[in-house]
DNA sequence: GATAGTTCTGTGACTTTCTCACATAAAAAT
DNA sequence: ATTTTTATGTGAGAAAGTCACAGAACTATC
């Protein structure tokens, strides 16, 4: 585990401290479907995704979800460590998308750092203006793209994810990282298929018109 | 103008830095309607509310607006400073909503103190960290709440903040705030209305049952 | 204080998106 | 081969947003 590739401040750590996150963080291998974090569960820590894929999302009372980030190789999630941010409340789910290799810095030891090394704290401004960011995009994607652009939108990005045009993603999947209810997903793909930028066959969606679709979305 | 009301960490300052913070920033009136800060005119800095009222809100291509933060006296807002931070990107807007009286400490000392101060840099990180929580609140409003409730919230904010049942408002401007269009207030004001909950005049919305309203947010 | 202009509110018709209730189809389990 | 589970398809109706325009209430001007 080298931790420079994943922290860009590591260099900036003193050896004392560079030597108390080796020590007290935890390589785990953690199957598709776990919720790392869900707000209830015990303050995690910081995540370094070193392979694999998480998702982090908001879940309504009845049920419905929206996903506000997705953390890939070399990303780094805070919100399993939310909790020791002061002013930092709200209700987040953390979930494995598929199977991972995380390494995790717990949220006590961070928050020790963070309020002993400046660089540190300079680092977390820094992932939480991102992630601030981020939400506002998303804000404005809700506000004011109609679905179809969303959902073209959302292909493409899991597309150039994927690293493949065929996406093996359920439609319910789908609403689910869009906000949106199956049905509405369902038709709008039933949709893009009549216009050719898309072939559909159960679990799968497959990306056949790229260039249709992108210029959907404006 | 005594910075100790506003700041927090001021008393975790040098004496030099507080110097530096007292001669260069600026007290200014700002009379209502004035665009403080618009992603276009250069990084404003950090204003400090002495009174009055301000916001933070959001603009689409087709000219829709929702409100993302509010600050009344004592508050702080860095939306106006966002130029500084590393990773903050997005464009949003800062208009006087009140006759105000503002403290803008400039940007770049801002940004120097940060760099500094290790409390400057941590409380720099509180109230990212808080807007960021309001900031999901607001997603979780706009994807799962219906019409209805959000405004009956938003009548009962705004009373709260105007300390008064009679809100000077229109309902363009209740629309701007809640990023819908004026129709659908209009004509959710006058079912409430219809339900004996608010009467309404040109220009105001009176509060006429506090407790129906409450009900119906849930 | 009558007139013209501006701002604010009201409303019908239509579109988009969401909800609910079920039907059918494809894969998995036994 | 049959049952169970998971995924998709679809109609009907509700909620919310869009568009176009009408009328009402304030303001400014002479």
């Amino acid at each position: 585990m080298n931790f420079s590739d994943y922290l860009p401040i590591w260099n900036e750590l003193t050896p004392q401290q560079k030597q108390h996150i080796e020590s007290a963080s935890e390589l785990r291998k953690v199957p598709k479907g776990t919720i790392l974090y869900n707000g209830n569960i015990d303050c995690l820590g910081l995540v370094l995704v070193c392979s694999g894929q998480i998702r982090a999302y908001i879940l309504s009372e009845e049920g419905r979800e929206v996903t506000i980030s997705r953390f890939f190789e070399y990303d780094i999630c805070f919100f399993s460590a939310s909790c020791v941010m002061p002013s930092m409340q709200f209700n987040i789910v953390v979930e494995v998308e598929k199977d991972s290799e995380i390494c995790i810095i717990p949220a006590c030891l961070y928050k020790n750092l963070m309020d002993q090394s400046m660089p540190v704290m300079s680092y977390s401004n820094k992932l939480i203006s991102g992630s601030f960011s981020d939400l506002m995009w998303l804000v404005e994607q809700i506000m004011w793209k109609s679905i179809d652009k969303r959902l073209a939108s959302f292909l493409l990005e899991e597309a150039a994810v994927e690293g493949s045009n065929v996406l093996p993603i359920t439609h319910e999947k789908i609403g689910n990282h869009m906000g949106t209810a199956r049905e509405v997903v369902t038709r709008m793909l039933k949709y893009f298929q009549s216009e050719g930028m898309v072939k559909l066959t159960r679990g799968t969606v497959e990306i056949i018109d790229e260039d249709k679709l992108s210029e959907l979305c404006e």
